[in-house]
DNA sequence: CTGAAAGCGCTTACAG
DNA sequence: CTGAAAGCGCTTACAG
């Protein structure tokens, strides 16, 4: 009835009066087996209160059923979505999901490819950067077989052949741009990520081709790091807002940052959009109630995780990467209130 | 130099020209082998690329050298404090950390407890809410000396003997409750999570406390669910704004829902804190650059995250639970402006 | 329908 | 310092 330890498939088979295979049938193979032996063995099983060694049952199989989701980190509101699309495809499927987390980018590409070669898992979901040592840690985990799918995040043209699926990031960047220079903007900022990081280049690109085609210039000083989280965009912010030449508008590569900069403006006595008007990227859950409302590009989210987990099951049950052309999903500028023209 | 299949220790012994266990030797005690082999080995592990099997070490030691992290959902910015007090621990041993997601706890309890015997990780912390079937799982995971430690839930007297580390949650929700009497609120809601939350049960608990204390009555309808998130909240709010006897205020048990409400409100054409005060509890890092920004009960989370960790090293370590007393981390009012005095 | 046996890739006492 | 061998808990072709 009860036990101290855990009971292995050999303590059920002797209870049951069986060989070990057949506890084994009866677990995974249940219509193999005479009924009059199942229902001992279930027994047997329900009395030693067995279940059975996953970690040996990966093992033996040489398959783990489970896929890895790597990401910066946990509680980033932004991959609340593209978790549930990918949970909604891999519920299709006779797998379990675990996530990783790269410590906000800083775990090395070393330790992420080491993640990667452990065959912890049977696939694996990229939604963080690992650039700029990433083309090898990928390269080899292709070389090896072992499918991997980058979601979000930009990669680069070296890396081209690894399936993705992402916005592009240069357009939507150039459309926030574009959005505020129709609202009269002339003086615009950006705020970006770690250098590191490309998806954060990809939309300063885009952000600096809209400036360049308006013919704007671009100040010295008006495009900061802000490390992609609310207190590093504060600071970046209490920069800008003490340039000489102070920008009338903000653009910031993620809603993160520009949370920290409303924050930030509102602090220091100036609104939002009355003095200065904020752009984020991402649309958060929180950039619809902030107030004012955050002007943003929404991704979609969820269907990210979705194509993601579908090329990733087709590369696992392939056993191959078969069509490694990037998937690129629609992006959507979200009008709202932190965005007005300049009072000039 | 380079290879398709993955390498396995057999090739790299062939290679080298040495045994296996030589081969094991070189990556689990270097310094027992002699310099001349060892660097030989390590030439044929760079020639093939190779790099143990995770899982067959796992399954041969009998240890994963892995923990596990429940949480209700990725993308719950509260659990991004917690995870950094647990990776400050687990930095400390050779230990890495995976998470599982119960999917906002609609995860059955038999699904975690699957997790939990499947033997993938040597211990677990569960943040996640398994009631009302968690005792069951729990004992279970308890017999077979799993070890587990609960954060920040609050748990039920008959698991009084699982390790865990919390707030006092009726304490704080007394705590918040009466600073919004002090204030000189009468008519104060709340907003709960789902009714199978102990949690929400406690923080409603402590706000009945309060509110019995200060002979303040409940009218109907002003308790009711939110969720847990901004969509349920805002539904919710609506409801306590169209009631005959409005409240003043609305206490909500976490910080997600004061947003939905502070949305809602403003989107009926009110204002907080003139019209209507609203106070969180969690203290999230949205909380702060809300506008006005969010009054709330914060909670330790970094620590809780530490204190966790250590007690589940701790049971690892020794084989066993060695304390169950819980420990009781404390919370602090964070008096903000989304809360003043009623009009009246 | 069932069992005996091989073997997945490692680690580790044991012997030398 | 190194190797041969046992064995971790399963699954699965093979034989009956």
């Amino acid at each position: 009835m009860s036990q101290l330890a855990q009971a292995s498939i050999k303590q059920v088979a002797e209870i049951a009066g069986v060989s070990i295979a057949t506890v084994s049938r009866c677990i995974n193979n249940p219509d193999q087996v005479r009924e009059r032996t199942r229902t001992r063995v279930q027994a047997a099983i329900l009395e030693t209160g067995y279940s059975p060694n996953t970690i040996a049952q990966s093992f033996r199989r040489g398959r783990t059923n489970v896929i890895m989701v790597v990401m910066p980190s946990i509680g980033d509101p932004f991959f609340t979505d593209v978790m549930q699309g990918i949970r909604s495809v891999v519920a299709d499927h006779d797998y379990s999901i675990i996530i990783n987390e790269t410590n906000f980018n800083t775990m090395t590409a070393e330790e992420v490819g080491a993640i990667m070669v452990s065959r912890q898992a049977d696939g694996f979901i990229l939604l963080a950067s690992i650039f700029p040592f990433g083309n090898e840690v990928l390269a080899k985990a292709e070389k090896r077989s072992q499918p991997v799918v980058i979601g979000c995040e930009t990669i680069s043209a070296s890396l081209a052949d690894i399936p993705s699926v992402h916005i592009d990031n240069v357009a939507a960047a150039r459309e926030a741009t574009d959005y505020l220079i129709s609202n009269g903007h002339k003086k615009i900022a950006f705020i970006s990520g770690q250098s590191t990081s490309l998806l954060t280049k990809d939309r300063e690109f885009g952000y600096r081709a809209a400036m360049h085609k308006a013919q704007l210039s671009i100040k010295e000083g008006w495009v900061l790091e802000g490390n992609l989280n609310i207190e590093g965009a504060a600071k970046a912010c209490g920069k800008l807002l003490k340039h000489p030449d102070r920008p009338t508008a903000i653009f910031c590569a993620n809603d993160e940052m520009a949370l920290g900069c409303m924050h930030e403006i509102k602090r220091k006595g100036l609104s939002v959009p009355e003095d200065i008007s904020v752009m984020g990227f991402d649309d958060i859950r929180y950039a619809e109630v902030m107030n004012p409302a955050l002007t943003t590009i929404a991704q979609p989210a969820r269907q990210i995780g979705e194509r993601v987990a579908v090329r990733l099951f087709k590369a696992i049950e392939s056993g191959s990467q078969p069509n490694n052309q990037p998937v690129i999903l629609p992006h959507k500028l979200i009008v709202r209130q932190s965005v007005a023209k300049p009072v000039s």
